[in-house]
DNA sequence: AATCTATCGCAACTTCAAGTTGCGATACCG
DNA sequence: CGGTATCGCAACTTGAAGTTGCGATAGATT
């Protein structure tokens, strides 16, 4: 009990300013992209200079990591439909919404094809993707245990395979991504899953 | 029947500059990473100064264009073990096998996770999964002659599929990649195939 | 309402790589 | 052995990253 205001002044008018870089950082990324993206950029579009942005953040990277790791802070509902087929269809369409907006291409651009170099994005990237997974293999054990899939079915695997072509098309391919290519990789990951290629041998 | 010389002199010891410049561009790509190759540095590599550089490429996105192209302008052989289940193998593991050296890795950093915002480098990237892809599907079409897969498979639906939870460990969730990988993605590919999976409903 | 203090705006600065230019030197081709 | 294209070299411009010091301002405290 040292003094009754642990927190002498974190919220002032500092909270206000952090949002709207947080904001401008995320509408520079749509309109110029991560590779044309300048400090100077952001604070002019956020209404604030330029030193501001740096006595906020150590440099660039760190402003990206956290303006992405604040647009990423949200919950996906994982679905239980009662049916595998339901379940892998709405996650993977879930997943296609989630990148079908210009901030959602900005963010995975940045992320997954802008970053190159920059450890801590890339592995925000991949800790986001391994997290959202993690949240959504009760799905696969609960198909399981209902005798919809074989035995030994890895909740891992099965969910990279559906989440893959979504990937592939946005990364490496460029071909357009909607509910089409959502509904077909849930049918192909459960034609696999039911055929038991997910279970170890 | 101009003059009997239609080419000046294309090749003198420019030839050899362009190799080291494109030998030194790879290296320093493997060694400092995209966001870090900068063209003095790859000039100083090749023994060569910046200026004889900028006097052969427009700029640094041309050099890595033209270098990336170079290394990838190779034959690959596509497979016909006589089995769907040996070709796909096989194509899943020279993929793997062409991701997998330092270069390889490098290579594809640059094509897919380099360089945002370029998109010659990306439209290049995207241009070589295609071609390899159009070059591989009479291994799909051939299967279905046989008889091994049903009438009416996609054959780039296929591949795609074969090829996607490859590119998904290197590119997102950052996973090992070895003959394992390749081997599950075919077994997962040809249970899907064989369900039908991939004939348009 | 007056004041105190952290935060912000501003301008000037350094650093570094991209890309350019002019000129002198050199290596190749005939 | 001479001619010409190419290369090395140095000096330059430009633009963005990141830094520093000082004066101005807005928010919380009394």
């Amino acid at each position: 009990m040292e003094s009754p205001r642990p927190a002498p002044r974190p919220v002032g008018r500092g909270a206000k300013v952090r949002e709207a870089v947080h904001a401008a950082t995320l509408a520079e990324l749509v309109d110029k992209g991560y590779a044309a993206l300048t400090v100077e950029g952001v604070a002019q579009r956020a209404g604030v200079h330029k030193t501001t942005v740096y006595r906020r953040w150590k440099d660039r990277e760190s402003l990206l990591v956290d303006a992405l790791a604040e647009h990423l802070a949200v919950d996906v509902p994982v679905p239980d439909t009662g049916t595998i087929e339901g379940d892998l269809r709405a996650l993977a369409r879930s997943l296609v919404q989630s990148y079908t907006s210009p901030t959602g291409r900005a963010v995975l651009a940045a992320m997954f094809t802008g970053a190159a170099g920059l450890p801590e994005i890339a592995a925000a990237g991949g800790h986001v993707f391994r997290d959202r997974l993690t949240r959504a293999e009760p799905v696969v054990r609960r198909a399981v245990e209902r005798g919809e899939l074989p035995a030994g079915t890895d909740p891992g695997e099965v969910l990279k395979t559906l989440a893959a072509p979504v990937y592939l098309r946005l990364l490496v391919t460029g071909d357009p991504v909607d509910e089409t290519t959502a509904d077909q990789a849930a049918r192909v990951t459960l034609a696999a899953a039911l055929a038991g290629a997910f279970v170890p041998r």
